[in-house]
DNA sequence: TTCTCCTGTTCGTAATTACGAACAACATTA
DNA sequence: TAATGTTGTTCGTAATTACGAACAGGAGAA
């Protein structure tokens, strides 16, 4: 593993500006949290400001993520047809249903979410672009895990499965057959694994053969029904249709 | 202005690799690009890569933007209760008068483009959140200026105002007679000085009395018409009352 | 094959950065 | 008022990084 500390630091800053939004990140405060001394700091924070990288206030003290990461973040999604057409599918989806739909690739072994539509009736469910949750433990996940081979997936979970709610499947023979379903059916499901009152409904999107993507609806467990489990599935089904064919191009 | 080498080098490499999507981004060639050793930007690269700031292709040799910038990005818009709602408002103009709306900040003296929401009947205008251009050169961005004094305008445009087409604005006085307009009326107004064949209508967003941000709908000449002007007029309207009434947090 | 052109990688020394301590400026607390 | 706790800033030396050259491996052309 690369270590250059100068680019470490760099990155370190803005991670952990990113991540802690809440707390006033200060110079001193960021070098404590970082284990680096101030005059270390200093200059790069100098820098970061200059380039419009991070904003700061004189007043309050305090750095926070600036326009340039916003600029260069967005680009990640320009690769590839499918962003393109992502929002109006997205939008469909929740229109039709009413619940919040979800937009996300695997990172790793976490699902990483690139987008979303709120639900109008939105019990404000703690998701958002960026953010990252173990697979295994969401509708999202299982779809994009089902294209994994057994060796691929002791790999990725080499200290086995934690539970994220009292529901999380932790037992990875489980996991397998619940994958070998998603392969069989199309979907995969999540009740309450990663987040309570919270179930899920997902399909894998592919692009040249492979698991790229997944679109998932999530619905609070009071509003679930059969009919509208039936409902989301052909949605989801549609979408799914209507995006692997608009999209055949590599990333 | 601080200059911290390796820090620079690292903000150069994201810029570099975000801005020219379309060039295959070797180490050679980013080397080339910044005029800097290969052998200094090697350790880098391998630190970037391996904290997911980069992805590396090894068949292609291609470096490009990773998914950690898309979550540090997502983060610039956290903050204020406006960017919560925003998305709906977009929506709920485009669904109405069916031409792409825009949300955008001051940047310096370029307007930043934050959010859109693409017309179905989309004639593909340039345009994307990231994206920057002369401000006073759009709807967006003399409603952004609108605000600022004749002194805080010089300083803005020291070497005065450059042509993007043929119809732009070069003049300062004309520039500030709109500007006066804008404060007058409420509304700013494009024709066609930023892209060819778009008007477009803009309206100042302000947060605790100043203007912060602004939302435009851009139309295709052959589309325009009174009535249309008139129906975007009342939408915009519409839109910035609403968001002006839900947040009055500053930044 | 052989040559060329592309890629990434390694190494020893010169130049730059990192460190800790000391300082200054301001706000809050005693 | 004085004491304490913030904040950012500066400086000289030790540790790290930057540099250019040389090398290695693969692709494609002669």
């Amino acid at each position: 593993m690369a270590d250059h500390r100068s680019t470490t630091r760099v990155l370190d800053i803005l991670e952990l500006i990113a991540r802690n939004q809440d707390e006033k990140m200060s110079l001193a405060n960021i070098s404590k949290r970082l284990q680096a001394p101030k005059s270390s700091l200093y200059p790069i924070l100098q820098t970061m400001v200059a380039r419009g990288y991070l904003n700061y206030d004189e007043n309050s003290y305090v750095y926070s993520i600036g326009s340039l990461c916003y600029e260069i973040g967005s680009r990640y999604l320009d690769n590839g047809a499918l962003s393109q057409h992502i929002d109006q599918v997205l939008e469909h989806i929740t229109s039709q249903c009413q619940e919040t739909s979800h937009f996300a690739e695997l990172n790793g072994n976490e699902v990483f979410y690139l987008n979303k539509k709120d639900s109008p009736q939105s019990i404000r469910m703690f998701s958002s672009p960026g953010k990252r949750l173990m697979a295994y433990s969401t509708a999202l996940g299982k779809s994009l895990l089902s294209d994994k081979s057994d060796e691929e997936l002791a790999e990725l979970y080499p200290n086995g499965l934690y539970a994220v709610t009292e529901h999380t499947i932790t037992s990875m023979d489980v996991l397998k057959k619940q994958l070998e379903e998603v392969r069989r059916t199309g979907f995969s499901y999540e009740v309450e694994e990663s987040n309570h009152y919270i179930r899920c409904i997902a399909v894998p999107i592919r692009v040249n053969g492979r698991v790229r993507y997944a679109i998932s609806v999530a619905v609070p467990v009071f509003r679930y029904t059969q009919e509208k489990e039936e409902q989301i599935r052909n949605l989801l089904q549609e979408a799914k249709e209507s995006l692997e064919q608009k999209c055949v191009l590599p990333r």
